[in-house]
Parts: structure tokens; C-alpha cells; sequence
DNA sequence: ACTTAATATATAGACATCTATGTAATCGGT
DNA sequence: ACCGATTACATAGATGTCTATATATTAAGT
């Protein structure tokens, strides 16, 4: 049957995420990066856009709890990619900072992405690529 | 700027994930049916269509690996929904079969996936649902 | 000023998932 | 018929994630 409609994408996106995941950690594998999950590639990246954010902000941004995140940052202290830096106009505030070992992973970081985009749309044409976007946006607002 | 491609599938990718997930447990929740994840509802699902499965066929057809899906059969043993039973044929082989109160929960099951389908399809067209389907497949070809 | 509420982070315990490994049963070649 | 390889499942330990709770600091109301 022709053009029939299987009505699985809930699957099929469970399966490009999972795709997703384990590209990266693929990827940070071949150049040596070790005890890094995608979440703390995601902490990392935006800590490269803006540098010295809290943790409340980062969680927000990652999509992930507060507690989830102060785990994460743990790792990510212990293993010397970030530190912690109480902020001095309000001492509950905790800034998390690169250290000069987490931010040589930036261009790292944006080598999976860019391979990440090339996975995702590469065999997709310009108008095929604004229908996907459009669908998931228009999808993701009914939840 | 009108029609920007923002690159971010992955990131809506996820979300919705997400947002399936959540759907999920806070139905099973209205039906008080508690200590149960999405992936032990994938089981159940699976069971209802084909009763009496091999472990290692039903970690195929959940995606998950082997080793959880025997974890998550212990637990939907514990809580009385499947039994265990050796094969006669191959007695390396487990079959999972549903138990009443397992079987009990099909019609839970069915219409929290007509639920999942109104959320993803319910804002689109036929040609967008087609459009959608499509493209999700042309992307999990490339991984 | 003092008490209460709100906010930011951390800690604890639980759970799904993974990899690595163990164990038991079956298959296959000699 | 036997021994090595394969297959199926289970177990162990680690990890990311969550909810619930604790702690510490700031804000607000009386």
C-alpha cells in the first residue's frame, strides 16, 4: 500500500534520539574523551556560548532538573572541565566556570554538532528540512 | 526572518521524547497503575499482540538491550502482570506470558497510545502527517 | 528587628539503562 | 561421542535521571 501511514513516530523518534546519543559518544570516544555523557557535552556547549552560568540557568537551558545537573557538574568538576565560583552579589548562586582543560573540548564539541546536522539533514533538501522543523515545532506545541 | 532553518532537530527530537514519556506515566497514574515506565508498558504492548515471546525477542522489538529487558521483566513479574516459563522446544529459551492482571491492563494501553497519536497527529493534515513520517524515516536511514 | 516565605544548591534514595561477565543449554565438527 | 563454539538468559556494577528533602541565603511583611 502505497504512501500508507504507520503512525509511529513516537518510535521513530525515540530512535533518532537514541541515533543522536550515541554519535556523540562515539565521536568524543575517537578523540579521547572519556566519562563524558551527552548531557555534560550539553553543559559544556552552553557554558561555550556564555561562560560563568548558574546552575539553575544551565539546567533550564539543558532541559534537565536542578539536582540532575549539580550530579553532572560534579563530574564534570572532578574530571577538571569546570569549577565552582560562589557569585558575590548573591552568595546562594553558585557560577559554574570553564577551566582552560574544558575549554579545549570546544572545537570538539563543534565537530560532532556539525556532524551531528550532517546526519540529520544531509539527505534532506532545503524545503524538506523547513517541513521537518515546522512539523516538530507544530507537534512540540501540543504537549 | 521568515522560513529560518534553526538546525535543531535534535533538540525537538528530544523534547518530544520527553513529552511522550510523561504523557505516558501521568496516564498510568490517572488509571492508578504505579511502578511502571514506558518501557514496561513496550513489553506488555508487544505481549498483547503476540502472548508468550522470548526475552531476547521482545529486547529486539523494544530496542533495548537484552540484560534490561530482563530487569524489567523482573519487575512486571514482581508486580504480577507476566510469568516466566521455560520452553519445552529450547530450554535456553524464557517465554513471557501475561498474567489476568496483566492482561487486564490492555484496554489502559490502547487508549493511552490513541492518546499519544492525538497529541503527535491531531494538529496535522493528512499530507503533513505523510510529510512527517517520511522524512523521520529518510533521517533514521542515515544512522 | 524578627519571623516567615522564597530561592539556590546540594544530598539521598530509587530506577531504567548500559557494558561486562557468568551460567546453563544447544549445536556442530571431528 | 565428545569438546569447543554459540546462544539465551541472568547477575553485577556503573551511570544519568528523577522526586523528595535538607541546608543556606535572601527577600518581605508586620
Amino acid at each position: 500500500m502505497k504512501n500508507m501511514i504507520k503512525y509511529d513516530t513516537a518510535s521513530m523518534v525515540g530512535k533518532i534520539r537514541d541515533g543522536v546519543n550515541n554519535l556523540i559518544l562515539s565521536e568524543l570516544n575517537k578523540h579521547g574523551v572519556e566519562g563524558i555523557a551527552p548531557s555534560h557535552g550539553d553543559i559544556l556547549v552552553c557554558l561555550y556560548k556564555k561562560n560563568g552560568l548558574p546552575v539553575k540557568e544551565l539546567a533550564e537551558k539543558i532541559h534537565r532538573t536542578q539536582p540532575t545537573v549539580t550530579v553532572l557538574i560534579d563530574k564534570l568538576q572532578k574530571l577538571g572541565f569546570v569549577e565552582r565560583k560562589k557569585s558575590k552579589e548573591d552568595s546562594r548562586i553558585t557560577l559554574i566556570n570553564l577551566t582552560e582543560k574544558g575549554t579545549q573540548l570546544e572545537p570538539i564539541f563543534r565537530e560532532i554538532s556539525e556532524k551531528i546536522n550532517t546526519v540529520i539533514y544531509g539527505g534532506l533538501t532545503n524545503t524538506e528540512k523547513e517541513q521537518l522543523e515546522h512539523l516538530l515545532e507544530k507537534i512540540l506545541k501540543r504537549f
